[in-house]
DNA sequence: CTAATCTTGACCATTTTAGTCAGGTATGTA
DNA sequence: TACATACCTGACTAAAATGGTCAAGATTAG
């Protein structure tokens, strides 16, 4: 199971993103000063959520990211999936000749993951990024 | 967030030896064999069972584990507990100038870890090694 | 033209993981 | 008493993942 800090740096900027309108593009260098990211590391995880249509980038001076879709259409799960971020539990090897395929049974805590699973991914899948919007702006009074 | 193989072979270690009764104790040896776990491994993990109090030890010739506790009573949450396995999000860092601490708001994802750790937490308190065993029965036809 | 900004890919130090290894110590059995 | 079985403990380590940095370009507004 992974949930890393390129995870949550990808909400957290996107977040931030999302505060502004769609016209004016926001740098990453004005994300990075703001949410306390690594400009080079923005950039690598920007990279993969342009290629998952989560943004748009304008290029040049005065350009930056804008977000693809409206807020509330844009679940935790597709962040997480476009920067690699698996929620999977530890898989039991299925090449191996141990555990889980080398015996006739499954392994005996096969359906514990897969359940696991499917709690955590829909958690994920109700929540938008709108959700931490608002619900930001309630715990800021 | 962290779940990894330990927690997995200790789960699997456990069910494995909830399957006896508490009078003859089992070996490590043959819980290796059974569950395809290396064997120096296993004690690494049984010694932190033990501590936890989940199982009890029997020293010497024909001796081995016994678990400490009606399978009922031992909630996953102890186990992961018990071999390190902390179910916890990304952190802020509370030390850095950067991100959660350095600004006057709270980092602005905070809230959402806050909620997926309860989330998932709640899924491991509510199993306990007792549904595991029924559950393997059940798949197993 | 040039400064700001996105784009891409290689590189790397540190930490974590998933163990192994090498010795113990305790105890039932012959 | 000897010995085999099994627990017990701590040090060590190869490989992978993490969380970045660095360098060099491509694009476009002004």
């Amino acid at each position: 199971m992974k949930l890393t800090s390129k995870g949550r740096y990808a909400v957290m900027a996107l977040v931030d993103l999302a505060k502004f309108d769609n016209f004016n593009p926001v740098s990453l260098r004005d994300i990075s000063l703001r949410q306390g990211i690594s400009l080079d590391y923005l950039e690598q995880i920007f990279s993969k959520l342009k290629k998952n249509e989560i943004v748009k980038s304008i290029r040049g001076t005065h350009g930056g990211y804008v977000l693809n879709k409206n807020p509330n259409d844009i679940k935790l799960t597709n962040i997480f999936h476009a920067v690699d971020e698996k929620v999977k539990t530890v898989q039991c090897k299925k090449e191996s000749k141990k555990g889980c395929n080398g015996k006739s049974t499954k392994c005996i805590t096969h359906n514990l993951w897969d359940e696991l699973e499917i709690h955590i991914n829909t958690f994920f899948e109700n929540k938008s990024l709108k959700d931490l919007i608002n619900n930001n702006k309630e715990t800021r009074v």
